[in-house]
RNA sequence: GGCGACAUAGCCAAGUGGUAAGGCAGAGGUCUGCAAAAUCUCGAUCUCCAGUUCAAAUCUGGAUGUCGCCU
């Protein structure tokens, strides 16, 4: 019985939007309706250092429902989504032999993607690699190392730019690696990997209606002391590259810390990257094709979907067992 | 009231006779292990009117507006 759900699709929730649509008070609604536990989806909210900054529920949001994943890893670690996608697994199943219904909340479409439509299950890359590659785009240009993948592997090299750097190195010590390129390990998508089946539900949100939203969300960020936070933070880890202050909010305030940004031109700043964010994250949602999008006011209705998603996942699990 | 300067996209701004750089903001995309990342595409005929010229954002005159100084 323990590994009938490797054979079927894990039944999920998955709640998105942009930042600050309101994902964290509609996830408590669901989780309270559906007897529901909550997931991070999302790639900041993982930080130890930077609960304020990057928006985890409150300690007593946390404490009213089950909540994963949340703040668990230091300033100087990353996670990838497909790392993150083994340990939302692993918490979905936790969550599933309990009877509850996981709820994965987040504004990460990546680890959306990885999750519900899987990854290609390519083997850690030696970081030696990556930075070789790197030395030689700073050295000889990005170009030379894109007209490589053109003979290595053009099936990939002409659906990226011959500016997208971090897709052309990525691609490069893949196939330095595992002699595999890219596109092979593309169509092993999915396979020897445990599938998540479930609704995509999207907060859909104006930018105008959420501007004053975010403004408002950073002075209240600085009341509960994003400041010190990001003080405290810089004195465990005061490497300013260091993956996790590379967060909006926490790097702006880095730079004021330091010296290098007046206050009021940081909190400019930190708003402007913040919209700019939600206007990216509403791009790659819109692109979803799965995706049911709901505005705030209709909460209700998405409630009501989700309810009815998950009567017809468990339908279709029980069939399959 | 007088004198002077300026007037280029939402903002900043280059361009001094040959048919409008750039930055920011904004809009729309891409996305397979860095994704709060990376990356791509898109905008004006130069305040208005008249004139000089083969040709004017660029020269001349006038109008309007803004700013500064003066009385």
């Amino acid at each position: 019985m323990s590994n009938c759900y490797t054979q079927t699709p894990l039944p999920v929730i998955c709640l998105a939007g942009p930042t600050g649509a309101g994902k964290t008070s509609l996830a408590l609604r669901l989780a309270q309706i559906l007897n529901g536990e909550i997931i991070n989806t999302d790639s900041r909210q993982v930080y130890r250092d930077f609960p304020i900054i990057s928006a985890q529920p409150s300690p007593e949001e946390q404490a009213s429902f089950p909540h994963h994943l949340y703040g668990f890893l230091d300033t100087n670690k990353k996670i990838s989504a497909g790392e993150w996608r083994a340990m939302a697994v692993e918490k979905i199943r936790d969550v599933l032999k309990r009877e509850h219904v996981p709820l994965l909340v987040g504004g990460t479409g990546m680890y959306f993607e990885a999750l519900l439509h899987g990854i290609a299950p390519i083997p850690p890359i030696d970081p030696k690699l990556r930075a070789e590659l790197e030395e030689r785009a700073d050295q000889e240009g990005i170009q030379k190392l894109y007209h490589k993948l053109q003979e290595v592997d053009p099936a990939y090299a002409a659906k990226i730019h011959p500016h997208d750097r971090q897709r052309i190195v990525r691609a490069l010590e893949v196939l330095a690696q595992t002699g595999d390129t890219f596109t092979t390990w593309h169509t092993r998508t999915g396979l020897s990997m445990p599938k998540c089946q479930g609704p995509l539900l999207v907060l859909k949100v104006d930018l105008e209606w959420l501007l004053p939203r975010l403004a408002h969300r950073i002075t209240i960020m600085l009341n509960q002391g994003a400041i010190e936070e990001a003080q405290a933070a810089f004195k465990k880890c005061p490497l300013a590259t260091a993956p996790g202050w590379t967060a909006i909010g926490s790097m702006e305030l880095l730079a004021y810390l330091q010296g290098r940004l007046e206050l009021s031109l940081c909190l400019d700043l930190w708003l402007k990257n913040t919209r700019a964010y939600a206007k990216r994250q509403n791009t790659w949602f819109r692109g979803r094709k799965e995706a049911q999008f709901f505005a705030m006011q209709d909460a209700e209705t998405l409630v009501q979907c989700a309810q009815k998603a998950w009567e017809t996942l468990q339908n279709n699990i029980y069939v399959d067992i």
